[in-house]
DNA sequence: AAAGGGCTCAACCGCAAGGAC
DNA sequence: GGTCCTTGCGGTTGAGCCCTT
């Protein structure tokens, strides 16, 4: 048995949303807010599942969303934080106002990766590649995510690093 | 000009975490 | 304290576009 379904299958739309769909989701987001993702399509009269709603409304909708090509700073920061953070999407996408995670998840898979790779690096590392094997040994992915602090910091600093890579890396735009 | 292959990106799926009851 | 529900996240998919032959 398990979950419930996130939505009733039989009586919702999948693909690509209308022009239609679109405005009628942000008309009911204008007139009242981010709320309940589960109740919004019924009460915006749409057919889409809540998550469907969400996801289209922070990846596409959102007004304050930037779009367009990422600048060689975004570049340069989401390759640092990457490194930092792995495949935090979400975490990387709160330091850059105006692209989500999803984005910088498609922009890091179909871009970045490649351009790295083309230049002998490893993505996950920024080592040069037949430095990696070497490097994985000493210093797995994992502890690096526990020195991050979250986006919006809390005062209350607990006792671990901040970002200390020293240089430009105070990620904090 | 047409066909095939590769690439991009919007959208879906399943899972986990957190909150409410 | 346990269960159920909702939200959020990361991985994956596939339709459409673009480039090459």
């Amino acid at each position: 048995m398990g979950r419930s379904p996130c939505c009733e299958k039989g009586h919702t739309n999948k693909g690509a949303w209308s022009k239609e769909e679109d405005e009628r989701l942000i008309a009911y987001i204008t007139a009242h807010g981010e709320g309940c993702w589960r109740s919004l399509p019924k009460a915006a009269g749409l057919l889409r599942c809540g998550k469907s709603c969400r996801l289209r409304w922070i990846n596409y909708l959102r007004p304050d969303l930037k779009r367009g090509n990422f600048t060689q700073q975004e570049d340069q920061l989401i390759i640092k934080l990457h490194t930092l953070l792995g495949n935090k999407w979400s975490l990387i996408a709160g330091r850059l106002p105006g692209r989500t995670d999803n984005e910088i998840k498609n922009y890091w898979n179909t871009h970045l990766r490649k351009k790295l790779l083309s230049r002998g690096i490893d993505p996950a590392t920024q080592m040069p590649l037949n430095q990696t094997s070497q490097q994985e040994e000493r210093c797995p992915d994992l502890n690096l995510e526990l020195t991050i602090s979250p986006p919006h910091d809390h005062p209350h600093q607990q006792q671990q690093q901040p970002f200390s890579s020293g240089t430009s890396s105070t990620v904090t735009s």
